[in-house]
DNA sequence: TTGTAAGCGTTATCAT
DNA sequence: ATGATAACGCTTACAA
């Protein structure tokens, strides 16, 4: 920067402002500086410029697992909405919850990045959340904590389980068992809800819902499909309501190595459509959530938050909740139960 | 850090020795500033670190498309060896390739990352990335450009390539077209160079294979297969090589819009091995890329690279070559031609 | 409108 | 073994 105020003939405040586009600067003065930038082909010190100003132009995006779908068009939604604003993202991959909350502290609090977007999908240390809140600005995807009303972005979960349950009992199936996310997060209880729903709109008691917990892994969906189809032909649920595809996956790999077939035998509904879902025999139906719509919603709202506890000027404070659509998505995995039953 | 050094009665410079192990201190002292720094829960700011040691110890990450599986597990590879030493990773995804070209370089010199490991899966400007690795370092993933030796991670992709295709070949297919990746990408090459290394291995000559060459993208696979396969009976392909699974999975869409069984009319073998091959059905026959250890491979070297141009005492510089083994798994979308034909 | 200079929180070079 | 002190490259009062 020195250099190139002397190139140009000036201070290297006169520089600065340049830089910044604030401070008065003549026009010719302007284009001379602009000139000698080029032609030394100067690039700022981001590290002091954040150093100076307390700031890092970098929010976080913590994420369970890239490898899954869901997540990663997530993480692509965030990235989007975050370049177009000349922020960094910081990608971190909390192994266990432990030390989420101390890397993600950290890394606020080390000035590193600026905010943090948080996807929890797996289980949730509200204390530490909370935390991290008064260090700096957390914008939650897909999640609340039962304490406090974080800024988020949340889709309509509930209403598209329940719709894609109708669906199921419209069909005429009686007899239904749930496969459901980890209790305790929000998205398993909204999804198990908007079921529930479903099943008194029915006229079914939800009370006699089965419903077993999984961890959102296609493995899990697998290990408890065989629980619940494990019983005499005329106990077995003819139809599984999974709170997301890749366990509605998993249950569908079970039921083909065990020789059930979908949607005839059982059928079979998801949660996400992640782009597999439409890929698979049979189609699976599910309910769409607009992952890398979610992702950049969420980035566009933590910095805006930044940007206006920054007291940027022309900054509007957004709302801190948003509620993004979904869609219930009507492919092959449902049919009537079979009459044979 | 000026409050830990009033708080435990030294001054800075031994508060600073003390967080970075460097330069001696005395026992009780160094206890004791310890003890102020938890108890002030100090947090060192790391631009200010940043600045005066001219380092970020942070990588970019410089891919594509995270809707692609095979790059999201890449990703997450790259973090796990990232978080691992403590480096944070920044995710860039290259709009265009002249935004990635100006981004790229940017980061780098405004001091934001130290290095950065890239792949590139669509078009190439090796000009550029040439530029860039005066910068600092780099290393590809999966990729050469031509006319430099950069650090990279390779897979054994022309291995698998001939492998996957004897197969295929072996199952006795005559007329085999190949759905290949984009020209010039040596990941395309390579592959290319397997499937006519196979042909020419079975007896047929190289020169006979249709290829026509896609994007890797699903929709160019189906596509290119409507083209392959959109012709007389007699005619038409057994069998299709596709050089990614992404394409193949586009090809098995097609055949089964127009009516064409896989593998009975038409073989499809694909690469990768993203999760989703061995879900569909068909099962997809393929080359399992490991995607995540490649991430992990990439992100270690350059992190040793950084660390050995930095001087860094008792690192060992690694090779600047890496060569990860592929798997050839045999699924269910290939079997012989059918003696209709 | 422009320049001077005082920091921002560290690290590193010296004396002590 | 410890402590002043000068950078690091930038921003921003304040002065000119």
């Amino acid at each position: 920067m020195k250099d190139v105020a002397k190139h140009a003939k000036v201070s290297v405040s006169t520089v600065s402002y340049v830089l910044n586009n604030n401070g008065p600067v003549a026009d010719d003065r302007r284009a001379r500086i602009l000139e000698s930038m080029r032609v030394l082909n100067y690039e700022p010190n981001e590290s002091a410029r954040n150093l100076k100003r307390r700031s890092a132009s970098a929010i976080g995006l913590v994420v369970p697992d890239l490898g899954n779908q869901f997540f990663a068009l997530l993480a692509k939604g965030v990235e989007r909405a975050a370049s177009q604003q000349d922020v960094l993202v910081v990608l971190c991959n909390p192994e266990t919850s432990e030390e989420a909350e101390l890397s993600n502290a950290r890394l606020l609090r080390s000035q590193r990045v600026d905010g943090v977007v948080y996807l929890s999908g797996f289980d949730e240390s509200p204390a530490s959340l909370i935390e991290l809140t008064k260090i700096g600005p957390v914008v939650l995807v897909d999640e609340r904590v039962p304490g406090i009303n974080l800024p988020s972005v949340l889709s309509e979960a509930r209403r598209g389980a329940r719709e894609i349950a109708s669906h199921v009992f419209d069909n005429g199936h009686k007899n239904v068992a749930v496969i459901s996310g980890p209790t305790a997060l929000w998205t398993s209880e909204q999804r198990l809800a908007g079921y529930r729903e479903a099943c008194a709109g029915a006229g079914l008691d939800p009370d006699k819902l089965k419903v077993v917990a999984g961890d959102y892994r296609m493995h899990s969906g697998a290990i408890i499909a065989e629980k619940l189809l494990s019983v005499s032909k005329a106990k077995r649920p003819t139809a599984l309501l999974c709170a997301n595809d890749l366990m509605a996956i998993g249950a569908i790999e079970y039921c083909k190595s065990a020789g059930l077939s979908v949607p005839e035998d059982v059928s079979i509904v998801g949660f996400d459509d992640i782009p597999i879902a439409g890929l698979l025999t049979p189609r699976l139906s599910t309910v769409r959530q607009p992952a890398e719509e979610m992702g950049f919603q969420a980035a566009t709202l933590l910095i805006n938050m930044i940007k206006v506890a920054r007291g940027e000027e022309g900054v509007e404070k957004l709302p801190s909740q948003t509620l993004v659509p979904v869609e219930v998505v009507i492919r092959d995995s449902v049919c009537p139960p079979s009459k044979a039953k």
